[in-house]
DNA sequence: GGTAGACCTGGACGC
DNA sequence: GCGTCCAGGTCTACC
C-alpha cells in the first residue's frame, strides 16, 4: 500500500537522509543516491511494517510492505511526519543564514531537518551509543541490539525493527553487556527501556513539549548516559538548536575553523557560534568546514 | 564549578 | 599472536 505526505516547503528528501550518521544505522537504509529512505518500525498494534520514503511534489510518498488498517496508518503517516520533520520550518534560519558563505548550501537544498527515528526512546538509545566510541562501535552496538531484540518482520524475519521500550526492559543487563557488547553503557540503556515501560518516563511526551531549551536539556542531562553532548544532540533532534554538541572531531573543526588550530575547549566553541543564537546548534551541524 | 580517574571496546602499533 | 596504548563522552568522588 500506499501513503502520499505532504511537507512543508522548501523540503528536500537527500538533506534530510544525509543529514546525519542515522541513515548508516539499522533499521535505517537508503539507496547510494540518497533518493530513497528505508526504515523497519514496530507500531502500536504490534505490526512490524517495512517502509520505502521517496520525494514526491510537494511531499513525500511511502510504500508500506503490508496492507494496515486506517487507525495503522495514521500512526504511521504521524511517525514519518515526525521522522522527516516534514512540518518544520526554517525560514527564520535561512534568513538569517542568506549573507553566510559557509551556510550557502542550506537554503539552496533546503537543509536543517534532521532525521530522526521513529520514537524519542530510539533516538536517546542511539545518541547513548555514539558516546566514548568510535562510529565503527556505534554501528556494531546498534546492530546487535536489532539483531537480538529487534520484532522481526513476518515477511522475511532476517529483517528487523529497533527494539522497544518493553523489550529491552525485559532484556538480560549481562547478555547486552556481553553478547551486545554494550559494556558500561548496558545499565543505563536497561534502565532508560525500564522507565520508560513503566510509564515513569514519558519520552514521548517530550515530541510535544512547549519547555525552554534550559528546562529541556535538564530533563535530558537527568537521563543516565546523557551528558552535554548527548543532550545538545538530543535537543536539535527535538527542534532546539540553542546548543551545540561538542565532542572530540567539534574540537578539531572549530579549533582549525576559528582558533588557528590551537587547543581549545567547550567555550571557544560556543563563543565561535553565539552569534547564530537560537540557530547556533544547526549552523554548527550546517557549516562547510574547511578541510 | 572544576578536575581526576574509571568505565569498555576496537584499532593501531611494536615485539 | 600477544601485550600495550590510545581515542571516544559520561559518571562519580573529591576539592
Amino acid at each position: 500500500m500506499e501513503l502520499f505526505l505532504p511537507a512543508r516547503q522548501p523540503f528536500v528528501l537527500d538533506s534530510v537522509i544525509q543529514s546525519h550518521g542515522w541513515v548508516q544505522l539499522l533499521p535505517f537504509g537508503s539507496d547510494e543516491q540518497y533518493t530513497s529512505l528505508s526504515y523497519v518500525l514496530e507500531i502500536d498494534a504490534g505490526d512490524v511494517v517495512a517502509i520505502s520514503v521517496q520525494e514526491t511534489p510537494g511531499g513525500v510518498r511511502v510504500q508500506v510492505d503490508s496492507p494496515l488498517s486506517s487507525v495503522a496508518q495514521s500512526e504511521l503517516a504521524g511517525k514519518i511526519a515526525w521522522m522527516l520533520g516534514l512540518d518544520m520550518d526554517f525560514s527564520s534560519f535561512y534568513s538569517q543564514a542568506s549573507g553566510e558563505p559557509k551556510l550557502a548550501t542550506a537554503a539552496q537544498r533546503a537543509r536543517g531537518r534532521i532525521l530522526r527515528s521513529a520514537t524519542i526512546f530510539e533516538d536517546v538509545v542511539r545518541t547513548i551509543l555514539t558516546t566514548n566510541t568510535t562510529w565503527s562501535g556505534t554501528k556494531r552496538m546498534v546492530k546487535a541490539l536489532v539483531d537480538m531484540y529487534g520484532a522481526p518482520l513476518a515477511s522475511n524475519p532476517e529483517i528487523k525493527a529497533f527494539p522497544t521500550s518493553p523489550r529491552l526492559a525485559a532484556a538480560d543487563v549481562e547478555k547486552l553487556r556481553k553478547e551486545g557488547k554494550l559494556g558500561y553503557r548496558a545499565p543505563y540503556i536497561h534502565e532508560l527501556a525500564q522507565r520508560a515501560d513503566s510509564g515513569e518516563l514519558d519520552l514521548e511526551a517530550l515530541k510535544a513539549n512547549s519547555l525552554p531549551t534550559p528546562e529541556l536539556r535538564k530533563r535530558l542531562l537527568m537521563l543516565k548516559g546523557v551528558g552535554d553532548y548527548a543532550a545538545a544532540n538530543l535537543l536539535m533532534l527535538l527542534g532546539h538548536y540553542d546548543f551545540i554538541p561538542v565532542d572530540s572531531w567539534a574540537l578539531k573543526m572549530v579549533s582549525n575553523e576559528f582558533y588557528s588550530g590551537n587547543p581549545i575547549g567547550r567555550k571557544e566553541v560556543e563563543a565561535a557560534f553565539e552569534r547564530w543564537g537560537e540557530w547556533q546548534g544547526l549552523a554548527f551541524w550546517l557549516w562547510e568546514w574547511t578541510e
